[in-house]
DNA sequence: CAGTTTACATACATCTACGCATGTATAAAT
DNA sequence: ATTTATACATGCGTAGATGTATGTAAACTG
């Protein structure tokens, strides 16, 4: 067949992509051959040979196509960057606002959603994953250090003396809002993310001894060390 | 070859199951052949043919030769049963206990862990292992409901008046602890399991309302209401 | 406008897994 | 002591799946 331009390329190369997510989420990754792929992108696995270089390459791609973005919007987040000015705001609304904003994209973004599903429940992290896989724990890692010095830097502001180290309280916190996904990608009618994550998450801060004078959003109102 | 006695069939039959879950943790689920199981187990793949219909079969059988007998000693326990007595003991206690026994359980019991890794990163959950899926979903909702039970329980009795629903205390109580296990079997090392877990628990269970008179073991001391 | 490269499609060769059918030696039943 | 059912082993056919090699037409380059 004839050769496109190089939009029609990048076209192409989305439409495997988006094949694959499809088929991924209902079928599995090691069910699904390369075959069924190109065919539902409406090309022939030359295509996918020429833009991956194997099954692995084309899975790292579909994920990275997700999670990078998310990721840029996370980091980059100039809010919630630690900010090292004397004048403080309060860590604690980035961290709630961040994991409400990271939850209700979940929920309302159906690609993310798909490929968090794929991510977690219908792939097997094995030696040819490898590279993935240590990425997510990178990931996740980053994740929960930034957590570490919101709660770090909150508890310093709000005056709250954490009865764990900030390190802890951040692993606990991470996995709480982990487990939540996780648990509600298995399930999605069993609860609403949204709402239980909200909840869940300020019962936790509350259990590390933070008001919940910014539950609702507001801005917090800085107590004095009692 | 020669017809086995029924304990051999049943020393085979554990042999290979043993192969299925060694292999499994290693190479993941779908990569592992009927033929590498049957190798290691030194047998051929007429004996798994034999003893189970095919790979799910198979598959399902090495999962509820460790979460039988886990379910079992949860929902066995009656000291973990909503007890109806007029006179209560502390359902927190009972929780408390039950986590750490669980997490120490997986921390400490190589085949569980190996069996929990396998369930929660090596497999695809796919239609041929919807059973599979529904039987851990309906397990989910027991631990669940019991929890809520037992957290609707402990407050009326610590005087706790609970700021959610005890439906959603229960489920964000699951997925911290839940949300724990998983990052620590991705990454054993990155944190301590038992330590971290029970720490997690106890800022929770604080957030939720409730004294940490038991965290050290001991029998709470009921607080009158505020 | 000839040559080169791109973006695939097609064809081929290999390999491996699965399911079933069949063989078989022994334990257990009668 | 037969007979029968058990607990496997062996062999066969088939069906994909992967990787690579090769073909090819159009876009791009000079």
């Amino acid at each position: 067949m004839a050769r496109r331009t190089k939009e029609d390329a990048l076209a192409t190369r989305n439409r495997l992509l988006d094949a694959a997510e499809y088929l991924f989420q209902s079928q599995g990754v090691s069910s699904t051959s390369l075959q069924d792929i190109a065919r539902r992108a409406g090309a022939t696995r030359g295509a996918i040979y020429w833009h991956f270089t194997d099954k692995a390459d084309l899975f790292n791609a579909m994920i990275e196509r997700v999670t990078l973005p998310l990721e840029a919007a996370f980091f980059d987040d100039p809010d919630l960057r630690p900010n090292l000015s004397p004048i403080k705001v309060d860590a604690l609304v980035k961290i709630r606002r961040a994991t409400v904003e990271a939850l209700s994209r979940i929920v309302n973004d159906a690609q993310t959603r798909r490929v968090f599903e794929v991510a977690t429940q219908k792939v097997e992290y094995v030696d040819e994953l490898r590279t993935v896989r240590q990425r997510h724990l990178a990931i996740r890692q980053s994740f929960v250090s930034r957590f570490e010095q919101s709660i770090e830097s909150a508890a310093q502001l709000d005056g709250v003396l954490l009865s764990v180290p900030a390190a802890l309280a951040a692993r606990g916190f991470h996995a709480l809002i982990d487990g939540l996904i996780q648990n509600w990608l298995l399930d999605q009618k069993a609860f609403d993310l949204l709402d239980v994550g909200r909840r869940a998450m300020n019962i936790y801060l509350k259990g590390l001894g933070f008001s919940l004078a910014s539950e609702k959003e507001t801005l917090p109102v800085p107590r004095p060390r009692c």
